[in-house]
DNA sequence: GATGAATGAGTCTTCATTCAT
DNA sequence: GATGAATGAAGACTCATTCAT
């Protein structure tokens, strides 16, 4: 529900070696704290004690609280971003099928290996006022699928896609929430539904 | 991610009308709070201005900020559980298919009357430390659902109807978040899937 | 450490049975939270619930709620004054030590028989803006100690009654604190100090 | 009334010097509101203000109102410690009634001090839930006193020191609270208490 | 009279952010 | 640059007291 403009960057990208282990520093705490304990208790000074700075430095990089949260779902969806448009460009010239495969590989892998800390991104996604250019990021899947299915010429891919990777989210996002592990099993479910869909 | 153990029930059911009136009006003003501005902007005093009650009325019935929010959950979840009960109770004697139809009429118009309040409970489900019971009422879906399979013969009713409500609330979720409003056409999308993942 | 001037006093005394009951109700019930829960947990509700009336009632009787505690300290130091008056009406015609263990029993006896309630009403007095006619119920024990001492011919009536009232306080209050009850016990060494300190 | 278990220890004990200059203030803030006007005057907003720290610097060495007034009684029951410790000490070889005379001077001194403190720490004492080390330091004068007296084969040490403090206080209780100041004489009265009960 | 729902001032406590050292 | 002490606005909750029914 995004309202005002708070600042949502980071103050600077760190340049030097020290500086960027400290920025690391704080996202990884950040992070433990989000999947932990749950966006209410994520606070700066919290953050920068796990982190072992002091809040002084913290702010040295991130001018809010909110810059963190958001630099944070920057940095995880920019991950998802990677690994889905390496696999649809991998997939170009391979079946729908196989590629298809391949993204789902990379999604439920993404979503499973801190289950937690995705379904809290995702939480924090929607409360916090995001730029377009981060939302963008999580838009990201549906885009490659979209080019995908256009490639392989499926009808209304824009509509398809979206659909495609709303309900492949929401069966794996069950299967986090209900700590279900089996990466294969939740593949294999999701498979059945987005070819189900496509058919 | 619930933790500590919050009062989470009111502390007591209105018996006379006044009273009764006060409750729900606390009720609704958190509601209106909750999809206009989000968790974290529903606090205590909001709530009781908006309901046009004092905060000393509002923690007659409410020991705590979550408990209103808790009971704001009980209450959407439990008008669902009834749709969706009637429903699978009507279906029967009826085909598999004229069945789902009419779940997925009470769950797609059931998510879009207040979209942006059944997103934002969602969230509160996921942020607040709810009960079994309560729990239970957002697991009324997926057992109608459960009972309906089996009822039809579908095989490993439990996982298809997991799968089934996970897919569907993640397609309706998205339509709700891009703000789409054409109930059929959503309908008809998840329906889409639903029947693509049983086939 | 009396300060403002809060009402203190009762609205009216009771004329009627019922009211009777109602009035001594409310003095019980503050009487048992405050030795169970303490001063801090003496508050209007939890009183009138205690005693089974409504709040409305127990503002019908009472002021405020430092009116009860007043009203609570007068109604016990009444009682130990009429015993300490009676003793010492007594023992005009009988030896000083004969009288000073009737006034030691009726001393002892009264602080053990609600320990608690002793100690806490102790604490209440020295809250509470007591009036001066309350405070003097308290200082009757140290009146008629000096006019039965002056009787007597001790030298030094008045502050040797302050200090043998303080003492034997002292110790039946550390007695009470330690949670001893043999009053016996607690009898005898009293007496072994205030006869010290006579002689 | 000792109930639950708030949090009776500071945060942090001060490391630096501005530090340490604030967690003095506010215990001396604390200290002159309960002498003025009492125990429930203190409210963390006027120990604050009186101390010139802001709530937050408040909060950071406290972190609840109790503890800050739990602070308080081991600050001043640590000074009469080492008072009455040392004098007993010093009095090992010197006659019972030297050293006797002594502790008296600690204890009428430290009493008549601040005595309307002294008088509200004793209240705060009875109120707070404090632990077994802080209500160890008030058992400190009748531990001191029960070794002296067995040094000096006093029969029935144990409950007799225990009641030579309690008369003690009785009487120098009594004294602080109808504002009495001349120490020679209330310690000659608590003096002639004191040895009437040993002879 | 009795009832108990309603009021709101008053308190405790947290936490994002600043700034002197 | 780094530190962490300090700030104070904001929010949860209590409880003495009033008043409509």
């Amino acid at each position: 529900m995004p309202k005002d403009q708070t600042a949502i960057h980071p103050r600077k990208r760190p340049r030097q070696a020290r500086a960027a282990a400290t920025f690391d520093a704080i996202l990884e705490a950040a992070a433990r704290i989000l999947e932990k304990d749950g966006f209410d208790s994520v606070n700066t000074n919290a953050v920068a004690e796990l982190a072992g700075v002091s809040v002084g430095s913290l702010y040295q990089y991130f001018p809010t609280k909110e810059s963190i949260l958001a630099e944070l779902v920057r940095f995880y969806r920019n991950v998802l971003k990677e690994k889905v448009e390496s696999a649809v460009a991998w997939g170009m010239d391979k079946t729908l099928e196989e590629t298809i495969d391949l993204l789902l590989d990379a999604a439920v892998s993404h979503q499973l290996e801190r289950p937690e800390l995705a379904l809290a991104l995702e939480q924090v996604e929607s409360i916090l006022p995001l730029d377009n250019e981060t939302l963008a990021l999580t838009q990201t899947m549906v885009d490659n699928v979209e080019m995908l299915l256009s490639a392989h010429n499926v009808s209304n891919p824009g509509e398809t896609s979206r659909d495609i990777v709303a309900l492949a989210r929401g069966i794996v996002d069950a299967a986090g929430l209900a700590k279900e592990i089996d990466q294969a099993a939740i593949h294999r479910r999701v498979r059945r539904a987005v070819f189900g869909y496509l058919s």
